[in-house]
DNA sequence: TCAACTATGTGCGGTTTCGCACACTAGCCC
DNA sequence: GGGCTAGTGTGCGAAACCGCACATAGTTGA
């Protein structure tokens, strides 16, 4: 989808958005608002694998997801990365453009296809509007999951991490079934491919998922959430009240 | 100094505020700004190793250090803790206030004795002004230390964090001596007080640092900061950004 | 269909850190 | 000044994870 093909089939035609973005940070804006902002979205493909934007990287764009999942890498030593976010449909990437900040302070990674709108920084700069106050909330949120994949890092074994990264990435991709290879995983959780390969196959023998070549089978939700840290639940909370007080507001 | 006091003293006397604010991003403040600022600033004792405030509990006050050192900590499980975030003078503690957020996202201690002049969220709120640039800047640069953190926490040797930390805290103390037992150390790092025992004592070994019981000192700063992991030089370096990006505005 | 490549499964020794145990010492208080 | 406590120093086995090596299996394409 491009952005002339979608502009001319959706939006000049009809001269209103599609009523349901994707999105859910958009979608929560007054329609009104939605309408004033809507000929600045473009639409932009996620592709498996790809790269969004790299650490340092100067903000030109913020990504409003609609399907897919982005990853927040963080990078050491010209090598190893670990995730520290996970943005799916319900936020946004690059949001620090939204604090006046230049540059990016993580690597973006698509890690489920899908497709997003994006919007130039200077738009959104420009905009103001309730979206900003929405932007807000959700750094603050991006903040906790950052700051408890720090401890949940430091103290959690791989297994646990696993699992947490499971159910977060099943949440967003409301799908229980990802394609996926182990050493791509490997680096999301910071660790080496045969610790992916020995976790998940502690998982499979525990009957909770079951996994083959690029692929991973979630089978028992309610057995993973009894075996992943308390740091799923501490940001599926934060999420939480960080979605009501968006509702609160719209 | 209580709130009283520094009021009669200083403020309703003189109809100025003093001319040097220690914290850096009030003292960035145009004068008239200031002067508006100024009769809701409170001054507050940031006494050693007190708690100013914990996760998840609702955003009251911000804090602006005018010296001394707030950590800014993760916790799990109901024990574990670690140091995601060092705020010195340069910046605020529960900045998250100005992002609409209703509750702190990690535990804040007072790491290094001093004050702080703190300020009503609901103030701030109202406030506006040259002071929420600042504070959202402020804020990424803070994502900028949490992110890092987490990688460093994941695959640094703790000999190479610790020397991190004592760059970071020399930096924001401006002395190259502190006053802490390894066993508040250790919950700085995430380890345990023996880790803290034996990496000391390899730096030591090396030259770089000398210890006693409650005591540090920085002997060989250009020698720690070759033994610091790089994460030094990334938050460094982001910092000195942010600092540029403030004295533009102002 | 066979070779080449990608991805997975597994063994093993090495390193770091943990977890526990315990000895030692500096400083405080009675 | 003699005990008490907080803080420090150190040894040792266990656990988690790394690093490397290599075998196996699925997938692709000439």
């Amino acid at each position: 989808m491009s952005f002339i093909d979608f502009s001319a089939g959706v939006f000049i035609q009809t001269q209103t958005p599609p009523s349901a973005v994707g999105n859910r940070l958009l979608a929560s804006l007054p329609d009104n608002e939605l309408d004033v902002l809507f000929p600045y979205l473009e639409p932009h493909d996620l592709e498996f694998e790809s790269t969004l934007f790299e650490t340092g990287q100067p903000l030109e764009y913020v990504y409003f997801p609609s399907s897919g999942l982005i990853s927040l890498l963080a990078t050491v030593d010209g090598g190893s990365s670990l995730e520290v976010g996970i943005i799916g449909k319900e936020g946004m990437a690059n949001a620090s453009a939204a604090l006046g900040a230049l540059t990016s302070p993580s690597r973006a990674i698509i890690q489920g296809a899908g497709t997003a709108f994006r919007l130039k920084t200077d738009d959104l700069a420009a905009y103001g509007g309730s979206l900003n106050r929405y932007v807000l909330l959700y750094i603050h949120y991006l903040m906790v999951q950052i700051t408890q994949s720090a401890a949940c890092y430091r103290f959690h074994p791989i297994e646990q991490r696993l699992a947490r990264w499971l159910l977060m990435t099943g949440d967003r991709m409301e799908s229980n079934e990802y394609r996926i290879t182990q050493d791509f995983l490997s680096h999301m959780l910071g660790v080496r491919r045969e610790g992916v390969n020995r976790a998940a196959g502690e998982l499979q023998r525990k009957n909770l998922i079951s996994f083959s070549r690029r692929n991973i089978l979630t089978i028992d939700r309610a057995g993973l959430e009894a075996t992943a840290c308390s740091c799923y639940a501490v940001i599926r909370r934060e999420e939480e009240s960080f979605q009501d007080l968006v509702s609160t507001f719209s």
